[in-house]
DNA sequence: GCCAACGTTGGC
DNA sequence: GCCAACGTTGGC
């Protein structure tokens, strides 16, 4: 089983959307980054879970936890010109960006902030807290999954 | 294949 | 709203 942080932005979806979507359930659409893409193409397994991170608002940071529940298919939303995410030169039959389906575990019984991630020298290296970092989808460690989770009784 | 210009991300 | 960082684009 694999560990995953995925961001997004509260405001376009949040957690809130996720656990009032059916069953829980949602695609995560609209990642248009390659390196973010093979992972959901190739390395996210039905079964993973992921934490779920609220990215450009005013309190950043880990907010709940989910689970992949379709593997990597083809993220139609960038054939759709009225989309915001709509790329043109993703043709369907040779279909550019991917996406999988995520399902709502549990919110964190509160928010682990970006701030404090900052301070634990145990996270050294976690791809979320590297200089200028964009990547909207990492792994994590189960090392550093099991401390993350950790913090938040702590 | 280089690299400057441009657009986006995302913390603050 | 600002701006640093960085991925992408496209001219050459």
């Amino acid at each position: 089983m694999n560990y995953w942080l995925m961001k997004s932005e509260p405001e376009e979806f949040g957690i809130d959307d996720l656990k009032a979507a059916p069953k829980g359930t949602d695609h995560w659409d609209g990642v248009r980054n390659y390196q973010a893409r093979n992972m959901m193409r190739d390395q996210m397994k039905k079964g993973d879970l992921a934490l779920f991170y609220h990215s450009n608002c005013a309190e950043p940071g880990i907010v709940g936890i989910m689970k992949i529940s379709r593997e990597g298919y083809p993220d139609f939303t960038a054939w759709d010109p009225a989309d915001p995410h709509y790329d043109p030169k993703s043709d369907p039959a040779d279909p550019r960006w991917f996406m999988v389906d995520v399902t709502y575990v549990r919110h964190l019984e509160r928010i682990i902030t970006l701030r404090e991630l900052k301070e634990k020298r145990e996270l050294e290296g976690f791809p979320l807290l590297r200089r200028g970092n964009r990547l909207s989808i990492m792994p994590v460690t189960e090392k550093q999954w099991n401390f993350i989770l950790s913090l938040e009784t702590a």
